[in-house]
DNA sequence: ATGTAAATGATAATCATTCTCAAAAAAGGA
DNA sequence: TCCTTTTTTGAGAATGATTATCATTTACAT
């Protein structure tokens, strides 16, 4: 019985510990997060499987924010925006970039477009003053 | 004369290199590209020249592309496509975010959106196999 | 149980960027 | 021109995030 449940508990508790938070965490916050309950995880190992995720599709990067690499448990398109003053970062959900916009690109490069990513940048409302 | 011609030629040439390129240097490529006229340099010069600019906003900031940030000489909002295998950076000048979408997003963050930046990945016309 | 292949912990190495500080260059007068 | 003050620079050390190394441990099939 549960052969497949616990493979690599510390893996699959990396990845459970991205896909249950919306911060789009980084590797230091995912550590941070994990020693309570595995005192003798390593920040490498923490390294090592968001490289093996985001290879293998199953995570994304949101690129660097502050010099510190951020990712996302959801790979799905989306908008973010990004707090310049406490660099939070917070999905909008609600905006798309036009499908019109993707093909343009694809068109105007003469080569072969895989992602796409929009970001805001400026002061969320607990930072922005009144 | 040429009070103003002079002041730090240094500085000078390190914002004439950014604005006269299109390939979006990184620091170390500003650096190398001035070490002949001025074979003293120092890469600390270009860094702390380049943060200058930037906070400036003489110049901007793609945010960084495989670990290494990187400029634009042109401040004017535009669209970048990013090889993913040779790390080339690329405008997009027709392409435009639409208007509404930076009101979109300034309207649900209930905070203040100050920049916004999109960027296509994938492989240039150099890259793409065939 | 045992062998083997993969994963991990500890730590060293790497690399981009920033900091430090003494020396050099610029600016602004007498 | 000479002197004084301020700013910039070069050299190299320090920082900090990320990656590599390697011996040990773990998972799993025999």
């Amino acid at each position: 019985m549960e052969q497949t449940v616990k493979h690599f508990r510390k893996r699959d508790a990396i990845l459970s510990c991205l896909r249950g938070t919306d911060v789009h965490p980084s590797a230091d916050w995912v550590y941070a997060q994990l020693k309570p309950q595995f005192p003798d995880i390593s920040l490498g190992t923490v390294y090592r499987n968001l490289a093996l995720f985001k290879q293998q599709g199953l995570i994304a990067s949101l690129g660097t924010v502050n010099g510190v690499e951020r990712f996302d448990g959801n790979t799905e398109p989306h908008v973010h925006f990004i707090c310049s003053q406490c660099d939070g970062v917070l999905d909008l959900p609600q905006l798309q970039v036009p499908q019109e916009l993707c093909s343009q690109a694809a068109a105007e490069t003469g080569g072969q477009v895989n992602t796409c990513c929009l970001s805001f940048t400026g002061l969320c409302s607990r930072c922005n003053p009144i």
